[in-house]
DNA sequence: AAGGCTAACTTAGCGGCGTTCACTCATAGC
DNA sequence: GCTATGAGTGAACGCCGCTAAGTTAGCCTT
């Protein structure tokens, strides 16, 4: 592994920010381990010392709150394309919990660090109001305008996504558990979630087991 | 803080042990991180030198998964506890649910360590299928045979579990978010993951929106 | 009672980590 | 050509997990 690195000319210091985010995240996908992503790897990795990656990250958890970020970004545009050929907005859902949770699979270690880390002093949390949870949050809306969802929209999405990031941080969490095939878990549980929500508020939450049963059988075709 | 210990008598060797377990516990409690919980700081505390604790725990990660098992055996007391007096099943499992994330938010940084690290070399995976899943699994169990939930009792218990794991672990990661008053937050999602998953098993996962909304709607009382 | 055996524990040190400070070096502008 | 400055480096600090070698203290044998 050379050190292929010049020096930048001089209006172009910024592009080693671009180079050290990007060997961050290289790192992490190929490890899968965040421990291995050191400054040390990093700097080796794009060719230059460890202090100069000071000159464009205040520590290492800025770093890692950059890798957040991009995370944020990918899982929103991930999420806009599952849900924008859905037939409806109840629909939607489905398929952005489905597509939330194959994301965290296809990139575990970066959605353990976005959403799995402890909680650092800068939360980007208008981020991801404004992105990925947004985007939910309007789907929600839709289902409660068009009635199938009742309630307050915020309420609503945060127990989808809770739905959602429980199944893929348990998944990634605890790989050892003898999960049955995850498409149907997958999809099972995101469709549980949304009938449960548009169902809990035509209901009485405080009814006996044989009411709740006798109700619901009345779902059957 | 001075180092009051002083060496065991011969037999005593392993009375170590548990204070060094019970020093991480505390630590982690206390600091609220897991990153202060060094060697170091565990041996200081139990006022014994760093290699000591090698007699005890093979490395650090055994220490860690140690504290796991001290973890996932009060979850499992907690569960037992909060669905001893519970009228029957379907509640049974609700309890069990806002329980579990009561158990997450009190103590937030075992939690984090048991459910939300990576995974290590030992999953203890039996341990979990033995405790605390095993007791969600029971009372599943008991709502099919009652009636209220139809399937594998195994992928309904992972179902509930990831729901009410996704509501704690975001809580725990993602405080500054402005989360809604919490009670009722936690009540309502276990009730409508369970009433969910029980409709679910009623209705044709890909009925339209419309359909879903004439049907959930013969449920109003 | 003397001495040895071994369990219980310590001292010293390794390499790796994040971070800082003082510094070099190349070039853009005068 | 000179210099100011942006781009990047080398060396070091203290903390980390971990290890090898050594020391101490009490039971057991004789």
């Amino acid at each position: 592994m050379p050190e292929p690195r010049k020096r930048a000319p001089r209006g172009q210091g910024a592009a080693l920010r671009g180079e050290v985010l990007r060997a961050a995240m290289d790192l992490l996908r190929e490890t899968g381990s965040e421990e291995s992503v050191s400054l040390r790897a990093v700097a080796g990795r794009v060719g230059v010392s460890v202090p100069s990656i000071y000159l464009h990250f205040a520590d290492k958890q800025s770093l890692l709150n950059a890798v957040c970020e991009q995370v944020f970004e990918a899982l929103h545009v991930t999420l806009k394309e599952a849900s924008s050929d859905a037939a409806d907005p109840f629909e939607a859902l489905r398929r952005q919990g489905v597509a939330y949770v194959q994301f965290a699979l296809a990139n575990p270690e970066h959605y353990r660090i976005a959403m799995m880390g402890a909680p650092s002093d800068y939360e980007p949390v208008d981020e991801v109001a404004s992105g990925a949870f947004g985007h939910l949050l309007a789907s929600v809306t839709s289902c409660v305008a068009v009635g199938v969802l009742e309630g307050d929209p915020l309420q609503l999405g945060m127990q989808l996504w809770a739905t959602a990031h429980g199944l893929a941080s348990l998944l990634i969490a605890k790989p050892r558990f003898p999960w049955p095939p995850l498409d149907e878990l997958v999809d099972s549980t995101m469709c549980a979630a949304g009938i449960g929500l548009a169902a809990q508020s035509r209901l009485d939450r405080d009814l006996s087991v044989d009411a709740v049963i006798a109700r619901l059988d009345a779902l059957r075709e």
